[in-house]
DNA sequence: TGTACATCAGTGAACGCGCGTTCACTGATGTAC
DNA sequence: TGTACATCAGTGAACGCGCGTTCACTGATGTAC
């Protein structure tokens, strides 16, 4: 044997949560079946029950998954931007560049989410809600570090970033739904690096109210 | 009798038709059985057949009547506007204000909207994407008529039309969200009112590249 | 190293239930004459 | 106006199916001595 019980335990969980990541392309966790995850899994309906407690159960292991694959994402877009002082607009451009090859090489993942966010059980709703509103906070950190936002109110701050957050996960679903069909897909990068610009020259011509 | 037959079968369709709204503010297209409706409506599980070929053509009558009646705030939103010439900041006001109350007098279209955008059957996300597009195109025609927007490429109006339903979208899902909670809706409103003059900021001080 | 026992991932039968859909039907409403 | 027939919204029984969950199980892996 090369394998532990535990490693091969570990093997099954990892089977279960991709065959589900590729089921939940099409369909919704609402309507996903622990029956339907086993059988693409290869085990038997019972089997799953070692695994998680439900299907909104698994959906929450997929939440956490998931934003772990973003969080390092975001830490790349963090450090692209470290040395050297790169100008505003090359900040959009490298960041939308970053989401979109992410959004492919996640796809299933940003899949997941963009359905469960609103269509998902109301914890697994909750979650991802949550998550976003840390990213939120995160770019608001992030943005109140960048040279030009002193003018800037704290509560300001968080309001922008909410509108650049609300305008990347549309980004991300608009990609999601080009895929496969390149004249759209470019179409969609550059309508979002130009509302992102558009977002930008707003916050450089804004000034907090006393 | 005081009822055509015509009648009755009318006011059993918006019996059907409501009861599914009702339904849906809990679960999802996917999720929802013709049995669960035929029950709430008090009619036999057949009968369902009489009024819609499926649950998914009941889906497809609710995006029309959910838009039908968005379509009808949008044109009180225009309307609003017309004699006089408001600021700018006046017209984020008022529309914010109209919507606001539109999600609330039609919340559960809203929140109908809001879930099958991205969870729905594949034809019923296709035609609300569709709506929406339309809206779009619509805000841009408007845009295109105000002062100040002479700079602009008809892209960029498209491109901005965008980024506006964007905001408004998720605007319309946070205050579902809030619904209830008299602060949290307050703090809605206000951060839809600031992302919403930024993204005017933005458009004022725009220029499209030659 | 060998033995005896414990653990536990995965099995397989069985259950009651809600599902969509079929079919033949009923009886009130509508229409033609 | 009265009669004979057509329409059709809603009924009710029946079907086969996939569902989540229970339970007792098997047999390979792991552990204690």
């Amino acid at each position: 044997m090369t394998e532990t019980r535990g490693e091969r335990k570990e093997r099954t969980r990892r089977a279960i949560l991709d065959a589900a990541l590729a089921l939940l392309e099409e369909s919704s966790l609402v309507a996903l079946s622990l029956r339907q995850v086993s059988k693409q899994v290869g085990i038997v309906p019972t089997g799953f029950y070692r695994h998680f407690d439900s299907i909104e159960d698994l959906g929450m292991a997929l939440v956490d998954e998931s934003f772990e694959s973003l969080r390092a994402m975001l830490r790349d877009v963090r450090q692209g931007r470290e040395g050297g002082a790169p100008g505003w607009m090359d900040i959009v451009d490298d960041s939308i560049g970053i989401l979109d090859e992410h959004v492919h090489r996640q796809r299933s993942h940003f899949a997941f989410i963009a359905r469960e966010r609103t269509a998902g059980p109301p914890l697994v709703r909750e979650a991802i809600r949550h998550e976003i509103e840390l990213c939120e906070r995160e770019l608001a950190t992030d943005l109140a570090r960048l040279p030009g936002t002193d003018r800037w109110s704290t509560e300001d701050l968080r309001v922008l970033s909410g509108l650049i957050v609300t305008a990347m996960v549309a980004f991300a679903e608009n990609t999601l739904h080009a895929v496969g069909r390149p004249g759209a897909e470019k179409l969609v990068v550059e309508n979002a690096r130009t509302q992102l610009r558009m977002v930008l020259v707003g916050a450089l011509n804004w000034t907090s109210r006393p």
